[in-house]
DNA sequence: AGATCGCGATGCGCATCCTTGTGGTGGAAG
DNA sequence: CTTCCACCACAAGGATGCGCATCGCGATCT
């Protein structure tokens, strides 16, 4: 499988590039959105994996102008949290997919498989799903059981890393890395806190509940 | 096939408009960008092929005012080597794709044939409709349950754009690009401002509100 | 033709409301 | 009985919306 890798920070380039290798992949990586743009346009790859910050032209731009030209290529953003703008952006100006650092490789090779597998030209990775409930990334909409819940920003944000990693627990650590971007660990009770709140809207008005505790590791919603 | 090409260096005019010729397609030729805006909207052709430096009116500006007049026909730029930027930047414009001189005339008539075969991608989206509110573009009209209402430019434009993207999130950053044409982020709460004045004329005086905040992230009219 | 006037359109400042993190308390699980 | 988790109330900061001043344009009069 062809990759290209379009991101401006060395050590992570390599990692990625790296690990893609190891899969057997062919993978090129570039430091600058322009000179991606040249290289996307003229090869031909299966998945690009891009940077939200370039130097030059970022991402996003970078993204845009090849759909205008008309390159049809998935590409799989890389953002640095936070920004929820700029993961509507992302998908909007059609990104097909994105992933939020710090991230597991294993997380990345899953993602850039999906990519390539499904058929071209497709829409994004633009609705989760879990029993009932259902997030519509790009309407920025949630509904269970037909009904539409409303939710904070934060509360969005931690449904929406429940979801992605569907049946899988995510520890109090993982969730305040990817939701709030705290890497080191203080005090805090924050996430039990959201939690709470989350649960008060997804699930108590229901009949089963959909997140559940994980004692002494963290929260898990089901498949 | 009939192809208008728009390009002040007499040489490079004649090669293209001889080689197109000799293809079998109808070729008119203008070595001025006020001239081609006229033609281009009175006659009817299949493909423009457009060089981005022009003298009177240039080539980026004549395809925005084509565009802005609605007039959908694909355009292919010429540019002078190098600027990428230029190259996105035509794109922004309306451009469908792109062609950096020096070039083999092989090349052109393949992107030119392209151009002409894919379906017309802004084919008379004339009229944007969401619930009972009505845009028609043409006539430039804003009608809800009947009822006529006007807006200002800027409240038009905005209105436009949500229409466009309807059942989508649109952030503040992404209509301040499109509205106003500001790239940078400046402190500014215009946005905030006109879809207030939106709502007043559009909502208010309805029952449903069709305008939806999206708390931290911006706003979405209803599928 | 030029200058002045008046009105409407636009963006900014500020008040308001909402969101979110903290600390604390009670309860459940092991 | 201890530890971990759920939930509550509150305060601070941030996002949002509305009134007001300004700017620009067109009309009118000289």
């Amino acid at each position: 499988m062809r990759i290209l890798v379009v991101e401006d920070d060395r050590t992570t380039a390599d990692y990625i590039a790296d690990g893609l290798r190891r899969e057997g992949h062919a993978v090129d990586a570039l430091a600058q959105g322009r000179d991606a743009l040249v290289r996307a346009t003229t090869e031909d790859y299966d998945v690009l994996v891009v940077d939200r910050m370039l130097p030059g032209l970022d991402g996003l731009s970078l993204v845009k102008a090849l759909r205008a030209a008309r390159v049809a290529t998935p590409v799989l953003f890389l953002t640095s949290l936070g920004g929820v703008d700029d993961r509507i952006e992302g998908l909007n100006a059609g990104g097909d997919d994105y992933l939020v650092k710090p991230f597991a490789f294993g997380e990345l090779s899953a993602r850039v498989a999906a990519l390539a597998r499904r058929p071209r030209m497709q829409e994004a990775v633009t609705e989760l799903v879990a029993g009932d409930l259902r997030m519509d990334l790009l309407a920025r909409r949630v509904t269970r059981a037909g009904q539409e819940i409303d939710l904070l920003p934060r509360e969005f944000a931690l449904l929406e890393q429940l979801l992605r990693r569907k049946g899988r627990v995510l520890t109090r650590t993982m969730l305040l890395e990817s939701v709030w971007d705290i890497r080191f660990d203080p005090q805090t009770n924050v996430v039990e806190t959201h939690v709470s709140r989350l649960r008060a809207k997804i699930d108590k008005p229901f009949e089963t509940e959909l997140i559940k505790t994980v004692r002494g590791a963290g929260y898990r919603i089901e498949g």
